[in-house]
RNA sequence: GAACGGGUAGCUCAGCUGGUAGAGCAUCGGACUUUUAAUCCGGUGGUCGCGGGUUCGAACCCCGCCCCGUUCACCA
């Protein structure tokens, strides 16, 4: 039987023959590092012996800046010399010339490999390149006719193969899946996909920045957790073998923060990831990133006027302005943001008044006639949170916070001076996401035990997302916490926003698909 | 978990009422000394997501399953 073939196969069966044809030459197709001076090159008459011998090499978008700064100088007195290294991601082969491109982390130059500029058989061995090989070239830089600033290569080398043929170069990778799946391949034929994370790199850079300017502190606490305390959310369960114990990833760094403000730090934070085995869509990966923060002796309205700070610095440092554009809305972050309480918000965009009864059933009917689903597990407290959901969250396009929430929906909050049916809690909201938490932290332990036996007749009842009884968190709350406030910020949403990516997977380098 | 949309060459996509699987790019061979989605000539390349069924005949119709996307549910 004839030997099947795919197109695939073939293609890589090609390009291993080009490497062993290179090997077999003495051209090592996979080097270990460039060096210019071993390129053969061809000089020139008048051209000085190491007119090609370049030092090192030269990053590609620096290439650009010398020879435009050469050129008025005229380049033919004073020829800009360059060694450049990076991916061929295009050949375009002429005959007696090719034009190839080649790409680097700082950019992408053309260079041009003319017969009559190298030797015959570097020359003939341009037929064992392909695209998506790496490759270095020594030459002078120039302009060609159509004054795109090119290398006229006089000598270059491999220095790794490439077996795999690149996505197609039009089109690019459009396929999510793939673009997921094999992220590198997104990244080369997707170079706007490397900004985006690029700017993922500066949201957390200016952010720890900020804070540590302040004297915050940055913390690592565990991952693992005996009790997956500091969210309601349904956990993911592992298992450790030399104490024969099933543990928890963490679903929040709450509790062990806040311990660490008993213990005596004033500002500390954590930038991390938290895992929670829940549903995966365009706004939830199961593993993701939070930033927390805490900070003794002050409450939430001090710690609102921080939070919108520091979003309003990283803002600027990413977009380059307070306008910005997410998804089809101008958002414009300058100060003051709006600031409403959760209760007037909703009878601003859905119209009606659940702060007026604390009657469950009451507010059912309310949410019931304004569409709002409502099931009969959901108490006061849900069904408030269901309702901004629905009705107030799509509005928050501007930058707002959203402040004093029911008390049996956040079980870690303090009580609010005044009223204590609510909290003194607040969510900053941009473009319709909820980009972070915050409150003045519950540091009553009798308290902080009665809202956790709630959250345990919760679990009781059937919902298990509710929180655990931590009990050593309540001792080290007897031990004495001073007043705090504390802040969770999503770094995935906010990156998103500042990336306007309709999709968290598209600022997560390697999000959660199902293995095949 | 549910509804809807999708899965055809390495990539991007066509494929009508069921009648021998197509194009562009890439690749291979040939031509070409400033091209840039280079151009021109010729060729290779397919388990049409997987498994059943209907039919003389299935990429297409039916059933089941897998994977992806969007929306909803849950959640941050």
């Amino acid at each position: 039987m004839d030997e099947h073939h795919s197109a695939e196969e073939e293609l890589i069966k090609n390009r291993v023959a080009k490497m062993e044809r290179l090997r077999e030459r003495g051209d090592e197709p996979f080097k270990y590092l460039v060096d210019f001076h071993a390129i053969p090159v061809t000089r020139e008459e008048g051209e000085s012996d190491d007119a090609y011998r370049i030092a090192g090499r030269d990053a590609i978008g620096s290439v650009r800046a010398r020879f435009e700064a050469a050129e008025p100088q005229g380049t033919d007195a004073a020829p800009v010399y360059v060694g450049v290294a990076g991916r061929m991601v295009s050949f375009r082969d002429h005959g007696k010339t090719v034009f190839a491109n080649l790409r680097d982390e700082t950019g992408q130059i053309q260079v041009y490999l003319a017969k009559k500029h190298l030797s015959e058989a570097a020359f003939e061995a341009l037929k064992d390149l392909d695209i998506g090989d790496f490759i270095a070239v020594a030459g002078k830089v120039f302009r060609t006719r159509t004054q795109e600033i090119t290398v006229e290569v006089r000598g270059y080398t491999i220095l790794s193969k490439s077996l795999r043929p690149l996505p197609e170069k039009y089109h690019g990778l459009t396929d999510v899946e793939t673009r997921y799946r094999q992220r590198y391949l997104d990244m080369v034929a997707n170079p706007e996909v490397l900004n985006t994370f690029r700017r993922r790199v500066q949201v957390v850079n200016t952010m720890r920045d900020w804070l540590n300017r302040r004297g915050y502190l940055e913390v690592e606490t565990p991952m693992l957790h005996p009790i997956p305390g500091g969210a309601t959310a349904r956990p993911f369960i592992t298992h450790h073998n030399t104490y024969d114990r099933d543990l928890y990833l963490r679903v929040a760094p709450e509790l062990y923060l806040k311990r660490l403000i008993v213990g005596g730090f004033e500002k500390v934070y954590e930038i991390n990831r938290c895992f929670r085995n829940e549903g995966v869509d365009t706004r939830h990966n199961p593993e993701f990133t939070t930033m927390e923060l805490y900070e003794a002796y002050q409450d939430y309205m001090g710690l609102m006027d921080e939070t919108e700070e520091m979003l309003v610095a990283i803002i600027e440092a990413t977009v380059g302005g307070l306008e910005f554009d997410y998804q089809g809305d101008r958002i414009n972050a300058a100060r003051p943001w709006k600031r409403i309480t959760l209760f007037e918000a909703i009878r601003e965009y859905a119209g009606i008044d659940l702060e007026a009864t604390q009657d469950r059933d009451k507010a059912a009917e309310l949410a019931r006639s304004i569409g709002v689903d409502v099931d009969p597990t959901m108490g006061y407290g849900k069904i408030v949170d269901e309702v901004m959901s629905a009705k107030v969250q799509p509005h928050l396009i501007q930058p707002t916070f959203l402040y004093d929430y029911p008390l049996e929906i956040s079980p870690l909050a303090k009580k609010k001076r005044g009223n204590p049916t609510l909290t003194e809690r607040f969510q900053p909201f941009i473009g319709r996401l909820e980009v972070g938490n915050a409150f003045s932290e519950l540091n009553d332990p009798i308290d902080q035990r009665e809202r956790f036996m709630d959250q345990v007749r919760q679990r009781e009842k059937g919902d298990d997302e509710a929180q655990f009884l931590d009990d050593d968190f309540i001792t080290a709350l007897e031990v004495g916490m001073p007043p705090t406030a504390g802040l969770g910020i999503g770094i995935d949403r906010l990156v998103m926003l500042v990336t306007n990516s309709a999709s968290i997977r598209e600022v997560i380098l390697f999000p959660q698909l199902r293995t095949l």
